[in-house]
DNA sequence: GATGAATGAGTATTCATTCAT
DNA sequence: CATGAATGAATACTCATTCAT
């Protein structure tokens, strides 16, 4: 008879809140933000469309916050900040965790990588992804030049491009490009792809 | 005053069908396929809503004959048939030739991999990007054997997942990724990244 | 921790009731009646949505509560049912009441004079504001015969027109219109306004 | 078989707006702004909801055109901008086309009334509606001088509340308070209003 | 008595598509 | 061939009301 407890209703809020940002997740990630209906995502998420609402102030702002969590998710699990030169295995390390946070966040990326072609779509995100994505560009930076590189500019670039690629391979067709195989080859390929004073005369 | 030829109507036909074809491309790839309206097709295009029906059936019917034709400008312009092995230089021709066609094709590209993140817009886009692609993998594969590669599968999906990631940085942030020094370097990366004998067994 | 006597609840619910009662009030002046919802007055009353309904049925009934207890308190707090001719000092007296009244009911006036340009928000309440007007017509037209009136119609209509103007301008722009000010003039010019066999030649 | 002349279109658009207009500023005076739905006024007008974008912004737009429109067709009617002082016979003439205007323009009378209770809903429309009444407080004002009063101050307020009390009343019972009866009576109290040395003394 | 989660009907607005001219 | 008025279904969002606790 009594009301239900704050702590109760926290929970209730807690879980709703996730439901529906999961479901808008998905639906997002595979039909994309502007073909996704709050009708779809209520239900699928098995609840009312005005209960969405009761969440979230719009359908805009489920995407910011998926965007934001995915972030805090993603990005924020190892810690970039440290200056310290790495070794290869930290380095090796590194990219695996790389490869492990993709797999575990799949959905994100797929929404991740369909805002970065219509970064209008979630006005900042475009920035956000540099921000967060910067520091793996200074430790792909500083790796290359203490592993030797003659032009860490351009192994960079062709790096990162690399690693870009085949995430992107992994999130759209991850059956012709499993996994596993993928993340062997491409952590077998970077020691080659830098260029040292013996290979990089090696013209193709 | 005399009527026009009907191939006078032909040429009007053929190029406001063009017309309404570039604009939508221009938007498509901009915005997004769901987020832009006919309406908008027709203002920019500087023509009336209506006419957009009299070219084309449907809005999803722009989408599709933007894709075909954009595969058909992009991917058909070189031959990819013929099974002869591609020397190195041939290779570079090759690997230059589809550098430059993103470059004249970056709307379409750009368009291509918005769609490629949602397969179902367009509904079997997928196959035919997968099937388009093909003799390029081939094409690559043959080319990694004959260059003494020792693992071909593995130095495959590096290189494509390199080129792929190039692609999508040059689309994405061609003014952090200068087209002409992405291509250099990648270019310049391929021969260290296949796996021969002499520097397959450097573990990184 | 004795149980409350129901004495006490009663008290409760009546305070509570009060409560959402003002702040309804308020609200529904301010911004209209159907601009106002449910959860605004429970937030700015400090309650929950759902104890407004264990007040009243429904948001309709606010407002006919409201609509009751605004003319209770108005309307009736001084007795125009004596059929005793008035003074002129009685006369001025009860016009100084209904100043008062005015002043002290600033919000219930807002909401009855919008609800008299929307009477379809209140079924009946256009019948309830002439029942409840009638006897003060009656009052006024009495004391204008009792005072010589040549044509007692015509001055209580434009004797009306000028109370109900007055009431609607301090309702609308106290500001402009300073309340006692008003209030003097239109009591001053109340003599003036009797069509006499002196003044009711003077054509202007 | 050829287009419609852009004449033609231009007619059309000029008498559906017209419609449309028309029907809401009907259904907002009855009902009032937030209680009249888009459906109701499409409705009425026999056209779809959708036609309604076609020729308005908004729901808003809808009202904010009808109290310009409004304000066009009622205050600019008549020059208020000369500043020679009236006649007698002019003033009538004045106060006569006051109540012409008011009799033809009922529908929007009522709707400004409410919106004068509301001025929320049209963020400046107590503004204009000040800035559009003030040359008539100056004619008053003027008239009052030019006639003598001894108060113009006090007789204009006396005087405005008046007017606006009688313009309140033939808008909300217009059967108890028949138009011309109240406009003989309030031109027949004018003279008698003005506080002038020989009446000013006689207090009630 | 009190809470706020949950619902569903309703609202303003958009937009692909049709069609008379 | 060309226009844009017109439609109707769909969309994001609101809100009075119910109800389990």
């Amino acid at each position: 008879m009594s009301p239900r407890t704050s702590k109760q209703f926290d929970r209730i809020r807690q879980e709703k809140k996730e439901l529906i940002m999961e479901t808008a997740l998905e639906l997002f990630a595979e039909n994309g933000y502007h073909a996704t209906s709050i009708s779809q995502i209520a239900k699928k998420a098995g609840i009312s469309k005005g209960l969405t609402y009761n969440y979230f102030e719009s359908k805009k702002e489920i995407l910011d916050k998926l965007i934001t969590h995915g972030f805090d998710s993603i990005f924020e699990s190892f810690d970039l900040n440290h200056d310290s030169v790495l070794t290869e295995e930290e380095f090796i390390h590194f990219i695996r965790e790389n490869f492990r946070l993709l797999r575990e966040n799949l959905k994100h990326w797929k929404l991740f990588f369909s805002l970065l072609l219509q970064p209008s779509v979630s006005d900042n995100f475009s920035k956000d992804y540099a921000e967060k994505g910067a520091p793996m560009f200074q430790m792909l930076f500083s790796f290359l030049k203490s592993q030797g590189s003659i032009d860490p500019e351009g192994d960079l670039m062709v790096l990162s491009a690399m690693l870009e690629g085949a995430f992107l391979y992994l999130i759209v067709a991850p059956e012709v490009f499993p996994m596993k195989i993928m993340e062997e080859k491409v952590i077998n390929s970077i020691s080659r792809l830098i260029s040292t004073e013996n290979n990089s005369t090696s013209k193709l």
